[in-house]
DNA sequence: CGGTGCGGGACAA
DNA sequence: TTGTCCCGCACCG
């Protein structure tokens, strides 16, 4: 009972973060069966959040986290609930060469755990330690997934008191000794899609998340190589695949002056079909950026990006760039009936463009209206934060 | 082998 | 009765 009224005050507390101007609970006989807009799918829900996906987004569909969830039966098959099982770390709270620490990511089944447990620490060799998950009340986070028509509700409850894991991806990455890691930003994004496939960037995205993470977490987590060419054509394209909702990360302008920078950027979506399988179109894109998080307002993002730009000719800063949502497998996940049209538009602090589906290619060319001889055509990963420029030579890492 | 979902059972309020 | 967690099972890749 206690803890009822406690998720009630909290879920209030928190509605902020819930899906625009809804108010429901997974529980609901009824829930809102036609929500202002969906959301992108977000890799690293916490606190009392809901959110409304597709019911055609991949990642929804599979019930995918960051966090590593394991299945809890609530005796109710319309909604399915997950717990969190925490983060295995270092007894030994050792910290690797460049100042991180070990947050490995737990099996989910139990006899994989335990004998997860028994291994060493891939820095240091000390014993691993299972953080278990309390933020519920003392018992784990639990999220709740539930199936209707169009959409997928999702709604968390508690708040994740460990850091973060490593997200499945990684974990499986990590394995397979095909990851080469370097520091990368992770995120939750404050992306919203409305039912017409419209994107916009949210001033108020969920950036709180990202300020919630435990110091230095933020560069624990792995930045795929794809130069890396022993990595195996599957790992690659569940890099590729699932990369949209790491993607934008950036705070939209909340000054003006940035805005007018955006209001420049002229953007047009181009869709391609191509039969060829995802490798060989990985082949073709040339690796130009990853790791950042676009905070526009941020100076030393600005500062960075300049020094970036200034070393890497081949990349443009982020005001001339252009995001292109590739399609490798259906990142985007969108109904291609909802979708028609591909006309940006700029509103108040929302930058936003219209995606086209249909999409088993779908390119987005941006180009700066004031330079047209500036336009480029880039891919967004969703997983990771990277962009990537079409380049039909080959690609090659920056960083 | 491990991830995932289902469902039985036990327990507490 | 209801909600929760633990556990084992089956299925699948």
């Amino acid at each position: 009972m206690l803890r009822i009224s406690f998720d009630t005050a909290m879920e209030r507390e928190c509605s902020g973060t819930e899906s625009k101007g809804i108010n429901w609970d997974i529980n609901d006989m009824k829930l809102p069966q036609d929500p202002e807009n969906m959301d992108w799918f977000q890799e690293w829900p916490d606190s009392y959040v809901k959110h409304i996906y597709s019911s055609t987004d991949r990642n929804a569909q599979r019930h995918l986290s960051g966090w590593a969830m394991r299945n809890t039966n609530n005796h109710n098959s319309r909604i399915l609930k997950k717990s969190c099982l925490g983060v295995l770390v270092c007894s030994n709270d050792c910290t690797v060469s460049d100042g991180r620490k070990i947050y490995l990511r737990p099996a989910i089944c139990d006899k994989a755990r335990q004998k997860q447990q028994s291994k060493r620490c891939p820095n240091c060799g000390g014993s691993l330690k299972l953080i278990s998950c309390r933020g519920h009340g003392g018992f784990p986070v639990t999220n709740f997934w539930r199936h209707e028509g169009p959409f997928i509700y999702f709604q968390t409850k508690g708040v994740h008191d460990h850091p973060k894991p490593e997200t499945k991806l990684e974990s499986e990455s990590r394995k397979t000794g095909h990851k080469k890691r370097t520091a990368v930003v992770s995120s939750s994004l404050g992306l919203k899609r409305s039912r017409n496939g419209q994107v916009s960037i949210e001033e108020n995205s969920d950036l709180d998340n990202i300020s919630c993470m435990p110091l230095g977490q933020e560069s624990l987590l792995p930045l795929y190589d794809f130069n890396d060419m022993d990595m195996e054509p599957s790992a690659r394209d569940n890099v590729l695949n699932n990369c949209f909702s790491q993607t934008k990360c950036y705070n939209s302008a909340k000054d003006s002056d940035h805005l007018q920078n955006l209001s420049d950027i002229e953007l047009s979506v181009n869709l391609q079909k191509d039969n060829q399988n995802d490798s060989s179109k990985i082949n073709g894109v040339d690796f130009i950026s990853s790791t950042m998080e676009f905070d526009i307002d941020n100076e030393d993002q600005q500062t960075w990006n300049r020094a970036f730009f200034a070393k890497s000719p081949n990349v443009q800063p982020l005001e001339n760039l252009s995001w292109e949502k590739s399609t490798l497998h259906n990142f985007l996940d969108l109904n291609s009936q909802q979708i028609s049209n591909t006309q940006p538009t700029i509103r108040g602090n929302l930058l936003s463009l219209n995606l086209v589906d249909d999409v088993h290619q779908g390119i987005l060319h941006v180009s700066n209206s004031n330079n047209a001889s500036s336009a480029a055509v880039y891919r967004i990963c969703q997983e990771e934060s990277y962009l990537f420029r079409c380049n039909p030579s080959h690609f090659s890492p920056i960083l």
